[in-house]
DNA sequence: GGAGTGACACGGA
DNA sequence: GTCCGTGCCACTC
């Protein structure tokens, strides 16, 4: 089948961890791309979270409004059809977002077992 | 085959 | 405390 193969191709490693990681992300929480990264052991490389994440937008099992940067900023609302359909995603879940940021973050924060 | 791009993070000024 | 520049890895043109 060409198109396992190829998801094969695309899923080295990286790729199919992230979103295994986003997956679980619990409702009512977020994360950040840099404890996906560092969980991945990518650190260096938080930018290939939000590139998976980019390839991976256009499905709902992908949780891609609970994943935010460091400094719990909706950067990645600028790829959700609505301006502000990230923010109400949140919203609808317990999470308060103000300004495109999400309010206590730290207290909000899910982190990768 | 090479250069540019991307939903970030960190360090220094 | 805020702003600017650099590094990272994989993909697309």
């Amino acid at each position: 089948m060409q198109a396992f193969s190829l998801f094969m191709k695309q899923s080295s490693d990286f790729y199919d961890r992230v979103l295994a990681v986003v997956k679980q992300i619990p409702y009512g929480k977020v994360t950040t791309y840099g404890l996906i990264a560092q969980y991945l052991g990518q650190k260096k490389s938080a930018r290939m979270v939000g590139w998976v994440l980019n390839k991976q937008k256009g499905k709902p099992d992908i949780p891609a409004h609970r994943v935010v940067n460091s400094k719990g900023l909706l950067s990645g609302k600028m790829h959700f059809e609505g301006t502000n359909l990230m923010e109400q995603l949140l919203i609808s879940e317990g999470i308060p977002v103000e300004n495109n940021q999400i309010v206590n973050l730290d207290k909000y924060l899910w982190q990768p077992e």
